[in-house]
DNA sequence: TTGTACGCGTTATCAC
DNA sequence: GTGATAACGCGTACAA
């Protein structure tokens, strides 16, 4: 209601200055016992506090940080800003988030406008279409630390966060064939992100080592949305060699598949077995519940407010960097489960 | 990399004062086109970029506002910030969020760190431990606007955006007395939140309108998690006469008792019909897919945030608030279907 | 049209 | 141990 009472105010009721006041409110220990406890208590009587914004202003440490992701409404972004926030908190942070919409140029935006306002770091998932990284360059020549986290550019000096992408597809079709599937086929999200080229290639890769051929056939690009996965397997029920399984790089895609094949009466796990990637929490409720690779994003938003604050804590001038790559876990339920 | 440049060294180079360059970079119109044009000309050479920290602590507004949830990575929470951002950023505000974990103690404390960090505006969803509202009525004394949504106190001259619980539980309950129930029970989150209560209420009318008669025994009180769906269907099917269909107020809880009823080889919805509340992304993913009442949570998002900046538009000496319920949609879908 | 001076709230660096 | 003063970066009333 009334204004804001500040230090200068507490400071003309005591008829003292307002460092003095200042410096009983910072546990300074030049000053009388007397003082501070005489301080303190009119504080309190007052209601002051401390004003964040200026403190900010004076010390050049905003103690926010930046979060971008594209949006914030997927449970896995979600659950990597719950990690993040968690980490954060009890830190003294608070966590600004913003979604790009997988616009690059909301994304630049956005980032420009984070700096403005005086971030202290800045966590950020790339939108998928933030292919020119020329661009992201300007931004990324800042003091200001910068920590990517599962979608990043290939920059070589910037820390990031992300899982083991590659092991994740080579455990989850290492474990189709361990059913028994041979002609193992692949959802791929086609849309640039490395990420998605890494569950590619680990997917390749035990193929190959198993023996088994790779098809370029068995390899369908496509969007993460449901009807594109429907569209999926269409296409490869069509084939003159249909598969027997597919491992998808996302659970959106698989779920649009597993209708389809429902739709066909084939039966999962025992005519066809899929995997997904992301563990969505509605894998567990789908019928068959469906087996898919865990991205554990609460552990990776907390590691990557983790390498933050180690950023922080680090001489500014010097430029640190971190790489770390999170371990996946291949969560295995009924639709790949012919053996027990 | 090097210091960020500010009005005033822009001034030096250019020989004139910061005042002038303050006055072009903001478009005053008492300034010569000369020296705009050569004051925008050198800020963008110089790579000059605002610090709205500085401009938030002279004129009293950050342009932040904070939000506060429970848990960010609950899919109706995020789904509410959604909206929220949404209709924030293209404003120029930030959103800073903060999660309570149902912890009144910390809520209070984050309120207050919000506070300090002058926050033009807090948008809140209450955990439900806080019960106390002489404590937040504390914090309520401020002229910074306040504006619930989905759970609130019972405050007379707040802000605040709902849904229409009442209605929500009416039409649910009604929906199953229409397919053919007539003991119908019902699944309360009993922690004291007065939108439970609502739904309640809204399930006891639709069966006195109805003229059935109204069981005590039949409102099982739990927690919203899956174990407690479970427990609570067991109970209701130990009753001597056991209820044909389970209005539930959380989608978690009905999916414990689904899986309960379908252990018991009881078919959904031949035998017994359900209906959720929440529409979490889930129930149209399980077997038979379930209905439920949709909160539209992007939408109460959008219209907290629209709340907050009529607020902000009013002259901010004058308390204002105003009441927003939205209506609810109830989507049936196979957990309910006996006619077409 | 531009310069001067001040204030936003805080802390740090001098003095005394 | 405490006071006076400057500084963080910006916008603006008042002068000129």
């Amino acid at each position: 209601m009334t204004k804001k009472t500040t230090i200068y105010d507490i400071a003309k009721k005591l008829n003292i200055t307002a460092a003095t006041v200042s410096r009983a409110l910072n546990n300074n220990p030049r000053i009388s016992k007397n003082t501070r406890e005489l301080v303190l208590a009119t504080a309190a009587k007052m209601n002051y506090k401390q004003n964040r914004l200026a403190l900010a202003l004076k010390s050049g440490k905003s103690k926010n940080v930046g979060v971008v992701v594209p949006y914030i409404n997927r449970n896995f972004f979600s659950s990597v800003i719950r990690g993040i926030e968690d980490e954060l908190y009890p830190k003294g942070y608070h966590v600004i988030i913003s979604q790009t919409h997988e616009d690059q140029g909301r994304e630049l935006k956005i980032l420009q406008n984070l700096l403005n306002a005086q971030v202290d770091g800045i966590l950020l998932s790339t939108s998928y279409t933030s292919q020119e990284k020329e661009k992201l360059d300007t931004v990324l020549k800042k003091s200001t630390p910068f920590i990517f986290f599962d979608r990043k550019p290939d920059i070589p000096d910037i820390s990031s966060v992300t899982i083991d992408d590659y092991q994740g597809g080579y455990d989850a079709t290492k474990h189709l064939i361990d059913q028994g599937c041979t002609k193992i086929a692949h959802l791929h999200v086609s849309n640039g992100l490395e990420l998605y080229k890494n569950r590619l290639q680990g997917y390749k890769n035990a193929i190959l080592d198993s023996g088994l051929e790779f098809k370029p056939e068995y390899v369908i690009p496509l969007k993460s949305d449901i009807e594109a996965g429907m569209e999926a397997a269409k296409a490869l029920m069509k084939l003159p060699e249909p598969p027997d399984a597919i491992f998808s790089s996302t659970d959106n895609g698989l779920l649009g598949a597993v209708k389809y094949l429902q739709d066909l009466s084939i039966k999962i796990p025992e005519d066809f077995c899929v995997v997904g990637f992301s563990n969505e929490p509605f894998t567990q409720f789908m019928n068959p519940s469906i087996s898919s690779v865990d991205q554990s994003p609460v552990e990776m938003g907390r590691m990557a407010a983790k390498v933050f604050l180690e950023q922080m804590d680090n001489d500014q001038s010097i430029k640190i960097h971190k790489k770390v790559v999170l371990p996946i876990k291949l969560v295995v339920r009924k639709s790949s489960s012919r053996k027990s």
